[in-house]
DNA sequence: GATTAACTGAGAATGCATTATCATTATCCA
DNA sequence: TGGATAATGATAATGCATTCTCAGTTAATC
């Protein structure tokens, strides 16, 4: 009912892809759908530096994202730079991290 | 005349600052200093996910953040992981990368 | 000191993602 | 079939960082 490609999509392209398939989607349904999702843990938010929020398919995975600087789209990323913990400072608690490259992806770099 | 504190500053952060100085200092003032100090390079625009935009001193040395989940302060972090572009699948070309770590300070660790 | 130009602060206006509202429509069950 | 209840879509409202507007002030020039 609810199609979510491989990469995280903003709520107005989750719209412009239900609305193809059910012509006549509202945006507040999507919110709604969405409200639902992360609650239940199936959507997770992804928020990316400067960028409109974006909602993907919770992954059991640990994974980071790729923003293609030219068409504007964010891919995961598998890989992980490991243990990020001895960067802080001395006495800093590090729980978490995020990772963003930046570039151009397969299709813009040819 | 721009008193920056080592840590990335909101706008809002940096009147209050400005304003302990130099009572009377509007916000517009504060963006319009901002945009000058931004376009001469003096000034960086520091976004992290999910918060609102903050603003530091331009370093020349490469460097990333840490956010603390409990008090909310950022603070900037000098190391960093390296060579991240392997992470990116084949063909993507990386040009640079973001890396915030998440946690609590040694002030809040305590 | 008078005139002009540049700057400033307060608040209105903008742009945007998200939420609330509400009348309408679909669903369910007797 | 009818009536109660829940879901939906369009749109207005909200919250927020940022920019615009404009009258008032300061600085600069002669």
């Amino acid at each position: 009912m609810l199609e979510v490609s491989g990469a995280p999509m903003r709520a107005q392209e989750i719209q412009d892809a239900a609305d193809r398939g059910a012509p006549g989607i509202g945006l507040a349904t999507v919110y709604r759908a969405l409200k639902w999702l992360i609650h239940s843990g199936d959507v997770v938010l992804v928020e990316l530096p400067g960028d409109t929020p974006r909602y993907e398919l919770a992954h059991q995975h640990h994974h980071h994202h790729f923003s293609c600087r030219s068409c504007g789209r964010v891919f995961e990323v598998d890989g992980c730079p490991g243990d990020l913990a001895k960067l802080a400072p001395q006495g800093f608690a590090v729980e978490s991290h995020e990772v963003v490259l930046y570039g151009r992806c397969a299709g813009c770099v040819s």
